[in-house]
DNA sequence: CAACAAAAAATCGTCGACGATTTTCGATTA
DNA sequence: TAATCGAAAATCGTCGACGATTTTTTGTTG
């Protein structure tokens, strides 16, 4: 249980934007924090309460989850965290892929010495994290080197739907083993990625940055499968 | 105005679903139709009173669509149909390249007799359209051969995520002006994908049908333009 | 008559309430 | 004691209402 009492008593003093938003967003956090895992029923009372709002926006915000495909509704049951099986999340892996591979043609021609840069800097900071073994450091770099990529690209329209579709990957995180030599091994591929990203080759940064999540996919669904 | 007394009777009698389902795929259908135009204000009060119902599940129903990108709130506003800019049109036209692409891959090697008798189907029908320069007939067609090859590929995330793109992608069409000879040509791509998928080669696809997106957004964006 | 200001109407966001359905829990029975 | 059944509680989907904000209308002035 977080405090809310911060959270809920600032609420009510954004006219700016309505609550239904942030609640969506708020939502969004619990389950991506795992505070609401893959299956959990999620209590519409108890939320609203917890914000200290009535039930409607509420279920507008979970209208907007479910329609993200983080939420689902069963008549007269309520809302329930999303669960991801292994078919559905290796055709998430496929297109997310495509998605990335989309992300680095687009930005090969056109990214910029501040954009390598920024990219540079984490992958220093993940190789650091590898070397320490610090999963906890690794794993938000690695979210922040992929969407760093997409944001660069510039498309915000692909952007948005590869954030759906990692944001839907969570769903199935069965707790992939992450090891020190896995982390490093990513890095390696991150690193070569900056690389023919700095090249200019949209082609060959597609196929590799394409290869980059067809690995991590094939390596959880082993997992998943053990 | 189209007749919504038999509709909203119906509704009453259907407490296998709920009235927001109902309504947001009414409303989505209301968009494609181009009973609501880009930019148009929903009235929240009137679709209401249409339906027969309250504003609680209109309003629900409008939050679903607005993560879907078909909508867009303004505080204290209400909500508006989105509309697309050439920018943005590129954006997405981008990703469907990506996504019809990645269909072609699936798709190709494991495509049936049957799929493929259907596709050819489907290129026929449009033959048919457009040597009788029927463009009512050839778009719905047309719509439903693209659909077609990413049902038969079989990775749901992966039509969803295309189905929200084509959605998104009605919000811009200007118009755009289909010629019999665009109609013949564009079908002539359509059974060049046709005989790649029969050849299961899912690389020779993949470039095939990425290119027979692209071309279609030079098409349509020239056209903007002008 | 156009431009501006004030009043009226319309609409939004949010709330609390109610019947209907589902779930929980305790009593009854084999 | 375990299973079954029915009453009680909890929860859902939906509705109507209210203050706040926006839009439209009306009235006024230069």
């Amino acid at each position: 249980m977080t405090s809310f009492a911060t959270t809920a008593e600032s609420l009510r003093f954004r006219k700016e934007t309505s609550l239904t938003v942030i609640i969506r967003e708020e939502v969004a956090r619990m389950i991506e924090a795992g505070e609401l895992l893959p299956g959990a029923w999620v209590n519409e009372a108890e939320l609203a309460q917890r914000f200290g709002v009535s039930r409607g926006p509420v279920r507008e915000a979970c209208r907007g989850l479910e329609q993200a495909g983080l939420l689902h509704f069963v008549v007269n049951r309520g809302a329930f965290v999303r669960q991801i099986d292994a078919t559905e999340a290796a055709e998430l892996y496929d297109l997310r892929s495509a998605l990335f591979a989309l992300a680095g043609r687009t930005l090969a021609p056109i990214i910029t010495k501040d954009g390598l840069a920024q990219l540079d800097g984490l992958t220093r900071a993940m190789e650091e994290a590898a070397r320490l073994g610090d999963l906890e450091a690794y794993y938000p770099l690695n979210l922040q080197f992929h969407r760093a990529i997409l944001e660069l690209g510039g498309n915000k329209r692909l952007l948005n739907a590869y954030q759906n579709c990692v944001r839907e990957l969570h769903l199935f995180r069965r707790g992939g083993l992450v090891t020190a030599e896995r982390m490093t091994k990513s890095n390696a591929e991150h690193q070569a990625i900056v690389d023919v990203l700095r090249s200019r080759d949209g082609d060959k940064a597609s196929r590799l940055m394409e290869a980059h999540v067809l690995r991590a996919k094939k390596r959880i669904l082993k997992d998943a499968a053990s």
